[in-house]
RNA sequence: ACGGACGUGGCGGAAUGGUAGACGCGCUGGUCUUAGGAACCAGUACUGCAAGGUGUGGGGGUUCGAGUCCCCCCGUCCGUACCA
């Protein structure tokens, strides 16, 4: 093997056995080196505290079987420039490497091909390496870390733990151990602020309790209650839930409706699901990103997507007569749970992102409506509250016009508890048991006595009745209505702009919003039914597809305005997102233009809320406007107004001043295989943690990686998926408890693992406080913006959450974030034409003509010559190739029964913008093309053989180049492998640098590739080499030994002169400058600059190209470690210091002066460089040639700036 | 629609408010070669025979001086997308 790479170089000069001039040989040295560097370790890090750190980074990498493509390597290339540079430069540089290793894609391979995961996964990780490997990047892989590795994920894990142990603190605005949650409630119980439940996608929250309510709660209601504010939850939150991967997605793995890897179909789904409670710290994820030195537009995707907007909540009471109050309900509980719909992360004052009553409010509530709950129902409720039974159960839920005492929804089974009261009424009972049925539930019910007998019994025989029940799973259809014991009083509504409360005239409610059904008055219900009901049915696409569209309908109920007390009429329309604030807006077309297509579509009245707005034309939506409503907000401009429109509203409770999240709850478990199982177990359906010691829980075996026949996730095929405190993991039995069957997502790993970075191997700590506290934050972040959304928020927020719990010093995780730009592909396409039977059979008997670019025919004659036929001998339709000429294409398309697009055809086949027939047929040999005819100008190509126009000579397709994302589907794939093995890895980073700046998109073109390649070897050539080319190379010797000694340069030892220091300098200056800036493009140009010119100053100094061996080294390390060691060193071009320039060789005795006149340049001048301004003036003007440019006339003034420019005016 | 980035030769792209087009590709001509898809030399924004003139998406402004700063418009790309 070494023989190969000896081979010789591609021309070599035959000038004798002896003494050859070598010529560089990017094979030979590559090879060589990385083997040294290997073996050498040369790449290692220590924890050194006695050397500043530096900690460069590169975003995760998930290796895809697909392999890397020359897009891949670019931001590596740039931080490996960096860290290298920062080594020369005295720090001690941490710069790994590993894998996230854990994800959908290898899961999706293993139920394909029935392989273990884990194992497609090691493949994929090695051809990933041998890729990386080969580029010559200074990784440590003594530090690599995978995410699949249960020394890894041990610690995922175990910072689960700790989310599930903590809560939100807003008083301190940080997390906090649960117990001292616990310690809180044991001193004062959970009352106003502390009964705030914090989240975007919870749908409950906590009712109120007193210290010793809290004391006398069993064991498991106290655990429920603390669901409410871990960080890590369990509840039941509506998720994307993506079929065909059979598994919940979180917001930002879904695009457009579709999943983000595989693009399926997603749909909103209600489950019991994991979630983490990212929404606690949206303010300080926002407020963070001040400090970053990252993109503004990555710091603004992150601010649009935490989305935070600040108005009013506004709560708009209902006028009596439709109320259920009157209409017949059960006045109701407001202590039991109150669901009031929480999709928002409404936030008060701080980080509260649930929506919850204020406590006044709530006390008056309870003032007016307390319905004292009987013991019975209240025991009851204690057992099968949250998910005791396996869904959820709601507590004196409004159904029509009843207020029954327990519903389970998506079963469709009410549960009453029968009193007193009951017995005596047992005629109307019946009337409504009857009425219930109708609407589809059955009702099951029990005494008081039973319940208070044994409630625990009840509760089984409700869970049976459950189980009986079909899942309908439709909660937005059922006609239910407020939410859980609460009768409806009012609509809350988020708006910004509580300053046009005047110019409210109608409220518009979401068609999923749950009082839609309890506010639509029966004359109405039909439409409002069939309205919902169209809207639910319309996907996410189509609705987003009909934005300019107007919708809706009237209810029928009215709510009242809270400054004037009109009558509002309350409307529903799907212009109003359900996901959003409280799922229904104030609608003020004189101030919104959504609202004012809204009221125009509808003839709503529209009242002008702004002096000097045309409300007849569109809404006034300007912030600067001053406000026209009559009362306390006229003529006051819209920031006062709105402040003093919250104080108003204050003053009534009718509202509050609000801020609003847009971010949610990130969705956490996954119904997938190959991901870190979630360390809990079920104790009486309670999550509880596994211990620490028990820690790593290890992804068990399992037969199939697919869910099994109930629809479990595939870890519950496991047979030893149970746990028991006291021994661990088991098969089950005595003491043992399931375990959590989902697993985590993608995110999870790659959250923190730039900690174990910088302590890899550590058993006992997922990194040791000392290693945190030297190496830190990362200095440099470099990796692609697509993951602005994703994977940074998550990053922050397990930073934040580790510091708030003091396991780590710094609150981000990178201060500095560099977005490569992506490298795109160039596809070459071609039209192509599926030519029907019919039309070349028939048509007048004439053929298939294809019209020719010069104008004419080309005819298929009738023989039948370029017919395909199929297995029976019938002819079939033809595919015609031809050139991508617009042209070309028209024609075709409009000619009948055809049909004409453009594909794509691979880059290998296309030479100068030809497409070589031959070679195409041969790629294609099976497939869908194989035996297409192609039509270029110069004739027609049919099963390999050319048949010429006349006179014309053999000529491929020509092909249209389109500049587009570098993919496989796209078939302009470039390999860095064929690169590598033709340039060399030297070149392919110096080239991937010299493309154009590192932040923007550029098309990848591989002619362009040859510069950098000369510049290496003028390079090489500088330093005069030569040997004996049949030597034995040191490549034949173990590795470790010293290097091959049968190279020699011819340096000159001499003291270089004056144009050849400040070649030397100007590079190193300009290089340094440049690395510091991240300009790579610009460096490597200055290298070539130097080149080229210590090239013509024939120089060969060693004291030249030595400094200049060094600047090179981060950019084409291999070629500079091997000069660098025929200068005769003997330790690595990496430890090198790195060269200092100086000033003083820069500096010139003479400047040109560009002589401008009026701006516009006329000629230049050389001076020395010492006049002053005065002095310049004086030679300048003395000058003949401007005198006689003057014309005689007297300049009106000169400017003079030394060492820049002169500049007459005249 | 909103937010962000950007707009310079045939192409990728240079240019602290100071000689626009560095460097590289491509192209043209030449040298050397059996040959060139090797190497080297020269040229290459546009226009004009030339002197010269014109040029950084368009228009306006600030300045002695604008690719660069400010305002308006046009266009491209990337996010987000009825966010109240």
């Amino acid at each position: 093997m070494g023989g190969e790479r000896r081979s010789p170089p591609r021309s070599p000069l035959h000038l004798g056995p002896w003494q050859v001039n070598m010529q560089y040989d990017h094979k030979r040295i590559e090879q060589e080196w990385r083997d040294r560097w290997k073996a050498e370790k040369t790449y290692h890090v220590e924890n050194d505290p006695s050397k500043p750190k530096y900690y460069v980074l590169d975003m995760f990498p998930y290796p895809s079987g697909a392999g890397l493509h020359v897009g891949h390597p670019l931001g590596y290339i740039a931080s490996d420039i960096v860290a290298r540079y920062k080594r020369h430069s005295g720090f001690n540089v941490l710069h790994p490497m590993g894998y996230d290793s854990f994800g959908l894609p290898a899961e999706q391979y293993a139920i394909q091909t029935g392989q273990h995961p884990a194992k497609t996964t090691e493949i994929n990780l090695a051809r990933y390496r041998e890729q990386l490997d080969r580029i010559g990047f200074s990784f440590d892989w003594d530090r690599e870390v995978r995410t699949s590795d249960p020394n890894y994920y041990k610690w995922t894990q175990w910072i689960f733990l700790q989310l599930f142990d903590s809560w939100y603190d807003t008083a301190q605005d940080k997390a906090r151990p649960i117990a001292e949650l616990i310690a809180r409630f044991e001193e004062r119980g959970c009352k106003g602020q502390d009964a705030s439940v914090l989240t975007g996608d919870i749908e409950e929250f906590v009712g109120e309790f007193d210290a010793a309510e809290w004391k006398a709660f069993d064991e498991r209601t106290k655990q429920l209650v603390l669901q409410y504010f871990r960080l890590a939850y369990l509840s039941d939150a509506w998720v994307n839930w993506c079929p065909a991967l059979g598994t919940v997605l979180a917001n930002d793995e879904v695009k457009d409706g579709v999943s983000e890897r595989g693009g399926h179909p997603v749909e909103r789904k209600k489950m019991r699901q994991w979630s983490m409670r990212i929404t606690a710290y949206a303010q300080r994820l926002l407020n963070g990103l001040d400090d970053l030195d990252w993109s503004t537009s990555l710091k603004e995707s992150q601010r649009n997507w935490i989305g935070r907007s600040e108005g009013a909540l506004v709560r708009f009471a209902l006028t009596p007569n439709p109320s259920p109050k009157e209409r017949g309900g059960m006045p109701s509980d407001p202590q039991a749970d109150s669901e009031g719909k929480r999709n928002s992360a409404t936030e008060r004052p701080a980080y509260l992102t649930a929506d919850f009553k204020s406590a006044s409010e709530l006390q008056q509530f309870a003032r007016d409506n307390r319905k004292e709950p009987t013991e019975a129902e209240d025991r009851l409720w204690q057992v099968i509250r949250g998910s005791a039974t396996g869904g959820r159960i709601r507590r004196q839920h409004a159904i029509d016009k009843y207020i029954v005492d327990f519903v389970s929804l998506p079963k469709q089974l009410v549960i009453e508890v029968d009193g007193d009261i009951h017995e005596h009424q047992e005629d109307e009972d019946s009337g409504r048991t009857h009425m219930l049925q109708e609407l589809g539930f059955e009702v099951i019910r029990f005494t008081n006595q039973e319940v208070m007998a044994d409630a625990i019994a009840v509760r089984e025989s409700i869970i049976v009745a459950l189980s009986k029940r079909p899942d309908f799973n439709t909660t937005r259809h059922s006609p239910l209505s407020s939410g859980e014991g609460q009768g409806v009083r009012e609509i809350e509504v988020f708006t910004t702009r509580p300053d046009t409360l005047f110019g409210v005239s109608f409220l518009t409610l979401a068609p999923e919003h749950e009082l839609v059904s309890i506010l639509t008055t029966d004359e109405r219900r039909a439409e409002v039914e069939a309205y919902v009901k169209t809207a639910s049915n319309r996907s996410e696409r189509d609705r987003q597809a009909e934005v300019d569209k107007v919708s809706g309908v009237f209810t029928g109920s009215y709510a009242k305005h809270p400054f004037t007390g009109a009558d509002v009429p309350i409307w529903v329309g799907d212009y109003v997102l359900a996901g959003y604030g409280t799922g229904a807006v104030m609608a003020v077309p004189g101030g919104d233009q959504r609202d004012w297509r809204f009221a125009k579509h509808f003839g709503l009245p529209i009242i002008a809320v702004t002096e000097g707005a045309d409300i007849e034309k569109e809404a006034d939506e300007r912030k600067d406007a001053t406000i026209c409503s009559e009362g306390f907000l006229k003529g006051l401009k819209v920031p006062e107004a709105i402040t003093r429109a919250i104080q108003e509203l204050e003053k009534l409770n009718a509202g509050e001043g609000r801020i609003n999240f847009r971010l949610r709850d990130a969705a956490f478990g996954r119904q997938r295989y190959w991901g870190e199982p979630i360390p809990v177990y079920y104790k009486d359906d309670i999550p509880y943690a596994v211990k620490e010691e028990h820690l790593p829980l290890i992804l068990p075996e399992v037969d199939k990686f697919l869910p099994t026949e109930d629809g479990e996730p595939p870890l519950a095929r496991a047979t030893d998926w149970h746990y028991s405190p006291l021994v661990g993991r088991g098969a089950g039995g005595e003491g043992h408890y399931p375990l959590e069957t989902t697993t985590m997502p993608g995110w999870a790993g790659s959250s923190w693992y730039f900690l174990r970075y910088m302590d890899p191997k550590n058993e006992g700590r997922f990194a040791s406080p000392e290693a945190i506290k030297y190496w830190g934050q990362v200095d440099l972040y470099m990796g692609g913006s697509e993951h602005a959304t994703g994977h940074l928020l998550y990053f922050r927020f397990w930073t934040k959450f580790l510091h708030d719990r003091g396991w780590l010093p710094f609150d981000e995780p990178a201060k500095k974030l560099v977005n490569q730009g992506m490298i795109q592909g160039v596809s070459q396409s071609v039209g192509v034409a599926y030519v029907s039977l019919d039309h070349m059979v028939t048509k007048e008997n004439r053929g298939m003509r294809i019209p020719l670019r010069e104008g004419g025919y080309f005819e298929f004659m009738n023989s039948h010559k370029f017919l395909r036929y199929n297995e029976e001998g019938v002819p079939i339709a033809q595919t015609v190739l031809m050139e991508a000429d617009a042209k070309l294409l028209r024609d075709f398309e409009g000619m009948n029964r055809l049909y004409a697009q453009e594909i794509n055809v691979p880059v290998q086949v296309v030479v100068d913008g030809t497409l070589n027939v031959v070679d195409y047929m041969k790629s294609l040999e099976g497939q869908k093309h194989e035996d297409a005819v192609f039509v270029s100008e110069a004739g027609v190509w049919h099963e390999g053989k050319f048949t010429p126009f006349a006179g014309a000579e053999p000529l491929g397709v020509r092909t249209k180049p389109v500049v587009e994302k570098m993919s496989k589907s796209k078939l302009n794939v470039v390999n860095p492998d064929e690169i590598i093995s033709k340039y060399g890895a030297d070149t392919l980073r110096l080239y991937e640098m010299f493309l154009g700046p590192l932040e923007q998109s550029k098309p990848w073109d591989t002619n362009g590739i040859e510069g950098t390649f000369r510049f290496l070897r003028k390079f090489w050539n500088l330093f005069r080499i030569s040997g004996d080319p049949n030597a034995p190379s040191s490549t034949d010797a173990p590795v470790a030994s010293t290097h091959r000694v049968d190279l020699k340069v011819d340096l000159d030892e001499t003291e270089p002169t004056k144009p050849e220091f400040k070649a030397l300098h100007a590079t190193l200056k300009k290089v340094t400058e440049d690395i510091e800036h991240m300009s790579f493009n610009t460096s490597v140009s200055q290298f070539m600059i130097a080149v080229n010119e210590l090239g013509s100053l024939k120089c060969h100094k060693r004291h030249v190209l030595e400094p200049l061996t060094i600047a090179l080294a981060p950019f084409a390390p291999h070629i500079a470690e091997e000069l660098w060691h025929l200068l005769g060193h003997k330790t690595s071009v990496t430890l090198a210091p790195w060269p200092k320039f100086d000033e003083k060789h820069l500096v010139e005795d003479n400047f040109s002066y560009p002589i401008s006149f009026n701006g516009k340049t006329r000629m230049v001048l050389e001076l020395p460089a010492s006049l002053t301004k005065e002095e310049v003036e004086a030679i300048v003007l003395a000058n003949p040639e401007v005198q006689q440019r003057l014309e005689g006339n007297s300049p009106k003034k000169v400017i003079v700036v030394p060492k820049r420019i002169v500049n007459i005016v005249v």
